[in-house]
DNA sequence: AGGTTTTTCTCGACAGTCGAGAAAATAAAT
DNA sequence: ATTTATTTTCTCGACTGTCGAGAAAAACCT
């Protein structure tokens, strides 16, 4: 169904058109705003005044840079509108970090996970706490707070916000709305991780002026397997998701993998099912909890030494992954891969592999190798994925409820 | 990028919604496209004046049922607003339709296609004489024809409109949008067949009220595998793509396909992949050009006796599609399955070979089976695909073109 | 013929965008 | 010190669009 259209949601657009603009390229006078977004001069004046009345911009003065005429005044989001919280939830601490409207990080501290018995239930309570005391420690009022951003490893019902299932906890769910709603007025959202960093990938990619941007995918490789797609829509806006790629079925034949089925991308591709085929382990063995990152380095290097087992098993782990892309081209399109995450350290071993399994697809038959690239900086890339989607969030919230109901 | 909106566009959508509520509902009058809109009464009126105006819509008089009151007037769309020529190419023959602006049918023929040497050089010759000969019969300009929608099996590239590659025609392109540019005024949209049923059939689930659709997926069992997937995107509107299902990789270890790849889901599954393994022909074998329906049957008909190579073929077959749909389902979400085409009278020799490779999905073991239904009439879902496509289309252009300049 | 009922049509109020030009504020020139 | 040039911000009137309410129209009923 479509949906009716109306001359105050034309204000609202325009007016989250105004903001996302401030966001995407900081502060800014009234005529650049107007070059911007299109609008007229008028309307910005028009908009502007009614976000500062709302308490969402304000005049930053100064800047008496240069040139004659009267000096511009820029416009920047107010500090102090509200404040956003993101928690990332990693494989052995839980990192929190405070950020204001304008995307300043004000404060950060990570705790470590208790791993142990009965840790899984602890957690709620543990994340309950160390989100009281992050702003207890900066002074600020729980309901001055717009969003509460998390990010996990796994499967995620986005709208709920629930993890369906995690590498961490496993089938045990989790309802972080539920969790949080009576204390916070926040917005909580759930996201999974590797869908943060395609997110944050595109919008890089797709402030590159003449670059067409148009799909692409991010792979994180560890412990377990992720996989982020983000593509621009009819719209122009970009919609990220993140498959159940690591427990897709790989091979009828493929080991047992941690989620309990056989064949999974993870079982050949994660650190567990590599060290497995390395030391040709049976492939129905039950996987190791958790394998340091010492142990794989010893393995690729003798890997890299010509130990013919420990090359195979990077090599496998390559085609899974190389197989899983191209099914990932099939049902979307060609498009960029980008790797992170601590297994890119092996990723001269895996390449040969990956381009193999790559090449089985009919896309990249016709169309060519997909362009592949390595990104080291996977912690940075959640973090600004956090920062985009969240705050793109509350400009909507904002301009949807202050603005109108003055 | 978002896009600035203005009070302009707000007319826009709000003509192409009474449009729209118009194609989806019937002719309907004042009243009743206010409420199905939600438009004020005086919003109608004013809309359905331009459009009146434009020439789109025309008052149906009459319909003196019962009732005290002022009668209403039925407002319809012109019949001879426009024209719209959908195109099926099937393996055999090709199949020609001429509808008004109303959706009414007003022409029909086929026509053999030519599978000797030289008939796909002689194929987009047949196709511009075909053309014109259907408006000819029923003289219509050719200038009248707002829309000519094709649809092949194979995948297709929708914004030029060129067909990439096609069970039929191979690897060889043929560019329709280049084709009939200079002859033909209308706007050429080509899509894959298994596109337009899933977006057929995503159309009349979304009618039912209380149905809260979501996804669905359309699956074509013939000589060739095709899939289409229908989504409802956040703003409402169906979405609707045609991945490349059949030449998706399923096993490394699988037999040769038609399109030059090993393994691909047709090569197990299409008609010429259950033909090769009932007879135990090695899988490296060139497929068969051409599988007749009586070959099949008979196959069919000693697998359902017990024949155990027989029976095999379809299971192995059934396997290979659950596996795919299982992929599906990773990459996207749970949901309803809509098989359709000739092969659907082997369901029950495939039933338990897709569940079985269903349930490997991590999805399908937490979330449980998926619907999987059987639908005979591909046929007239593809024509329905056709119609709403190719007059959605035109509602949007028409009102971007006529209405504006007025 | 007059009342009832239902639908369609019309009018004024309100919200929003836009272009043009006035007003403001500064640097340079005189 | 005053004027001029330049650049930015602000304001005004015209235009387009939606909405609610009530008037007008066109049938049926008594």
């Amino acid at each position: 169904m479509l949906t009716k259209s109306s001359t105050e949601l034309v204000r609202q657009q325009n007016s989250v058109l105004v903001l996302s603009a401030l966001r995407r390229g900081g502060a800014a006078s009234h005529t650049e705003l107007s070059t911007r977004t299109g609008l007229a001069s008028a309307t910005v004046s028009a908009i502007t005044a009614d976000l500062e009345r709302a308490g969402v911009l304000e005049k930053s003065e100064q800047q008496a840079l240069g040139g004659r005429g009267r000096p511009r005044v820029l416009f920047s989001q107010r500090r102090d509108c509200g404040y956003l919280i993101a928690v990332r939830i990693s494989s052995d601490t839980v990192q929190y970090s405070l950020v204001d409207y304008s995307g300043r990080l004000m404060d950060r501290f990570e705790e470590p996970r208790n791993h142990g018995a009965g840790g899984a239930d602890a957690f709620p309570g543990e994340i309950k706490d160390a989100l009281s005391r992050l702003v207890a420690r900066s002074h600020i009022d729980k309901d001055a707070v717009l969003a509460i951003s998390i990010s996990s490893k796994g499967t995620v019902d986005a709208m709920n916000p629930t993890l369906l299932w995690s590498p961490l906890f496993g089938g045990r769910q989790f309802d972080f709305g539920k969790l949080l709603a009576p204390e916070w007025r926040a917005k909580v959202s759930l996201n999974n991780e590797t869908l943060l960093v395609a997110q944050a990938l595109a919008l890089k990619a797709d402030k590159v002026p003449e670059s067409k941007f148009q799909a692409l995918a991010a792979l994180s490789l560890g412990h377990s397997i992720g996989l982020g797609i983000a593509r621009k829509n009819r719209q122009g806006e970009i919609e990220a998701t993140a498959p159940n790629f690591g427990h897709m079925l790989n091979s009828a034949q493929g080991g047992l993998c941690r989620c309990g089925s056989y064949g999974c991308i993870e079982a050949s591709a994660g650190f567990y099912g590599i060290l497995r085929s390395a030391f040709q382990v049976p492939p129905d063995t039950i996987p190791a909890k958790f394998v340091p990152l010492a142990e794989m380095d010893k393995i690729a290097a003798s890997a890299r030494q010509g130990n013919r087992m420990a090359e195979y098993a990077f090599r496998q782990a390559g085609v899974a992954l190389g197989n899983g892309l191209s099914r990932l081209m099939s049902f979307y399109e060609r498009m960029p891969v980008h790797i992170t995450g601590p297994g890119t350290r092996y990723f001269d071993l895996l390449r040969r592999g990956i381009e193999e399994g790559l090449v089985q697809s009919h896309e990249v038959r016709l169309q060519g190798m997909p362009q592949i690239s390595v990104n080291l900086e996977e912690q940075r890339l959640v973090f600004e994925g956090h920062l985009d989607r969240a705050l793109t969030d509350a400009d909507y919230d904002i301009v949807a409820t202050k603005v109108s109901s003055s």
